[in-house]
DNA sequence: GCAGGCGATGTAAACGATTACACGCGTGTT
DNA sequence: AACACGCGTGTAATCGTTTACATCGCCTGC
């Protein structure tokens, strides 16, 4: 920068005034310097900037060690909105407990404006006696009273499904729940008794049976349910995951769905149109989820201390396909393209 | 940090070198400080720490618009390694052509040590007149001449799966390809030609049909490859979610496979075990590529002006499965567990 | 003709650390 | 007794910007 002062036989400052586009400048000195500027290739240094301005122009997520298709769409959201804002994203994923979690919310002070955290546990991190007061943060899928919060509504998605299912005329539902002390797992499985309760189907502590989000829960569930009597005439599993891991042990022991059992999952994971016959699911709009959280945040770090916590839902879709047996879904699904 | 040196009636720098642990610093000193610095909750601020050290202990990750499960696999491996080593990781995501990535690279200089590129393109993106001469980089799947690279063994891994076919007895394979320009598919496509000449199979080149990595592609492919005469017996897909979406149109024709046609993919992505029939696939280590290039690109900074470049290739393996109707394959699977 | 205002620019003080260099002081060597 | 040396510490320059404040013409309105 002071390469391009002297060059242009003006002050540092001056240059600065261009670089930023602040305060007034003659026209001429303005083209002057910006053409120095380019010819010595000169790029303003972040890092000193950052140091005056107290901005760095970054934003931290931190997420946990979650399934891949999730993770890539979350980031995805998040990384488009900041980057239309200028904004750059660090992550840090892969965290398995809170003290983890919150060491990096540590090593994040000071590099960003302001951090997205998607805690899956059902108690959040301390994040208040660690981030300095009004920090800008917005908490995913954990009402907090101290950060803005942003969820999905995991409870009205279960319910609705369970809902649908009861229209096709189930009345015995089993349910393979999520990990303890995940708060998507036990919001579904909250939305899942509800609906329960107020479709007076049968409810039965029986046929919760337990799982952990991953293929192999919904396998092993499959001689549970098969094992129930009296026998569930369909299946919600917590999560696609476990859907097609129950999907792949029916198809093992040669029990047909949805003739025998209607299944059902939660998530509409991509691959969840291409397994057999296609799952029905609740779409869950994790981009939007990214993004929104995205534009929170940022709202948060512009209006500063003004910055009033908000705390929102995001609605989920219920995506009907073969698995749970619906006729409408069949018919229709013959006719789709596969997209 | 001053307040911190006057608590303790001694030097900023004092108080800087106890933090560091650098130069000499009387224990009793060392100890009064720390236990102020806690008492007072200070931390380093890291913006100005880089300002002088010149090191931002970031790293620079971008990543094109990439499927899900091997970009979050891919950003774990990464994390975990620079984490271990004390750095932060900064991604972009989903770059479609090489402006938009030349654009990230130019947004995040000054603001990294190092940076991960994946360009899927052929012609990786001009870092040389971009980024400082002797810039931290590593080329993900793109051979360099002046950046260290690392990359798939793709050719390797295809010319094993067709190997494998042919040692099963098929002589006519069928492959669909990924996408023009993508280097990944052309690499696989190279293995396919090179191991179905090398064994003298059939090499027609109608038996190659077009194809974009996305399950649409295997969707569609599924009557191209029915109406080819003479019939191929086994399908190669370059990737797994092409090969999933062939399934897809297989079962919906009510074509029966492996019987009538063995089908094999590329990638192993976790689903894979899970389709109809489990789908035998060429393991790609996607997390030890991210942890990989870590290493290297880590190494590089560490190194300064002094590192040497390197050219690496990671190993394939293949996971043979039912899919391909291989008898060693469905006697083992029926007794091994589901992972 | 002069005060006041404004537009264009320069000066220098931050921002919050690191670190080269200087300094004082015990201690061991000659 | 003088000297060299190493340890513990302080002083101040430095990293590369931004920006409050000062300065200096020049124009305008009276």
């Amino acid at each position: 920068m002071r390469d391009v002062a002297r060059e242009a036989a003006v002050s540092v400052a001056t240059v600065s005034r261009v670089l930023n586009g602040k305060g007034p400048v003659h026209a001429d000195t303005q083209r002057r310097i910006q053409k120095i500027a380019k010819r010595l290739h000169y790029v303003p240094h972040p890092v000193a900037r950052s140091l005056i301005t107290r901005r760095t122009l970054t934003l931290g997520v931190l997420l946990p060690d979650l399934y891949g298709e999730f993770f890539s769409e979350v980031i995805r959201g998040i990384d488009l909105c900041a980057r239309r804002s200028g904004y750059h994203v660090v992550v840090s994923s892969s965290h398995s407990d809170r003290e983890e979690t919150e060491a990096m919310i540590r090593a994040m002070r000071g590099r960003v404006d302001g951090m997205i955290v998607l805690y899956p546990g059902t108690r959040p991190p301390t994040l208040k006696s660690i981030l300095p007061d009004r920090f800008p943060a917005v908490l995913l899928n954990n009402p907090s009273r101290s950060f803005d919060s942003l969820s999905i509504d995991n409870f009205g998605g279960a319910s609705a499904m369970v809902r649908h299912l009861v229209g096709l005329g189930h009345r015995r539902i089993a349910f393979i729940a999520g990990p303890a002390g995940n708060s998507d797992a036990a919001e579904r499985l909250r939305g899942y008794r509800d609906a329960v309760r107020a479709c007076s189907a049968d409810a039965d502590s029986k046929l919760e049976i337990p799982g952990d989000f991953r293929e192999s829960a919904g396998y092993d569930a499959c001689r549970r349910i098969r094992a129930l009597r009296p026998r569930p005439t369909a299946i919600f599993a917590a999560n696609d995951s476990m859907a097609i891991g129950l999907l792949y042990g029916f198809r093992e022991a040669g029990v047909p769905v949805p003739k025998e059992f209607a299944v059902v999952g939660f998530d509409d994971i991509p691959i969840a149109r291409y397994v057999t016959p296609p799952l029905t699911s609740v779409r869950v709009p994790i981009a939007a989820l990214g993004e929104h959280a995205t534009q929170l945040v940022l709202k948060a770090v512009e209006e500063g201390p003004t910055h009033r916590k908000t705390r929102e839902t995001l609605a989920t879709t219920l995506i009907i396909r073969a698995s749970c047996g619906s006729e409408g879904a069949d018919r229709k699904k013959r006719n789709a393209a596969v997209v």
